[in-house]
DNA sequence: TTGACATATCGAAAAAAATCGATATATAAT
DNA sequence: ATTATATATCGATTTTTTTCGATATGTCAA
């Protein structure tokens, strides 16, 4: 995890508010595209196009920006079939929060 | 404190390295221009000249750079005669890093 | 009051990031 | 096989950030 391209990735507010839906995936994706049983569903993440539909920004940049986030070390994915689920990496964001604390 | 304002203003090497020797300005600047007694600079913060040395930057550059990270509330400064005297905000920084911690 | 110094601000040029539509790729359904 | 759907990638444009030199402002010393 590189300090500043995890600082880079929290400094817009679109992606700063996909790691906070990201946070209670059940309460902010209410209507999650029913692909997969709820449970494997949100386990495994929220799918980019409902994630899109939330952030109001084209396909290609939502994209875009999950990719960062996930390449930062904010997030993680997993592929079903066509679908990409995309989840927080609370492991990861929990260390560079103590990095914060303590280094920053 | 906006949070994207303290996340873009920790996005950039330099400024991040700045933060991190003001942490020990004894350690990261020995050689401290000698315009006031040792304990009043030191307690008071470094001045810019001292700092512009060490990152290598314009003067303006460097300028610009504590002038963000004020804004943003990472830095608060006393103004000595002619000196300008940057310092972290220590109690900012620590509720960000609380906030961080439970908000992100 | 003039000259030297520290810092801030201005204005412009260069570099990087954001953003989109179009297209590619991969999977699924018919 | 063909078509539809989800996501990723490409290429181009716009916007933002970085960075500098020049200049302004404020302070101190002679």
């Amino acid at each position: 995890m590189e300090p500043i391209d995890v600082f880079k990735a929290l400094s817009n507010k679109t992606r700063l508010n996909i790691l906070h839906w990201l946070k209670e995936p059940e309460k902010h994706f209410p209507k999650q595209g029913a692909h997969l049983p709820k449970e494997v569903s949100y386990k495994g993440g929220v799918c980019v196009g409902d994630i899109q539909d939330k952030a109001e920004a084209s396909q290609s940049t939502v994209s875009h920006y999950l990719n960062m986030m996930q390449k930062a070390g904010l997030l993680e994915s997993v592929r079903y079939g066509q679908w990409t689920y995309y989840r927080r990496n609370e492991e990861a964001i929990r260390q560079f929060a103590e990095y914060f604390q303590t280094e920053i």
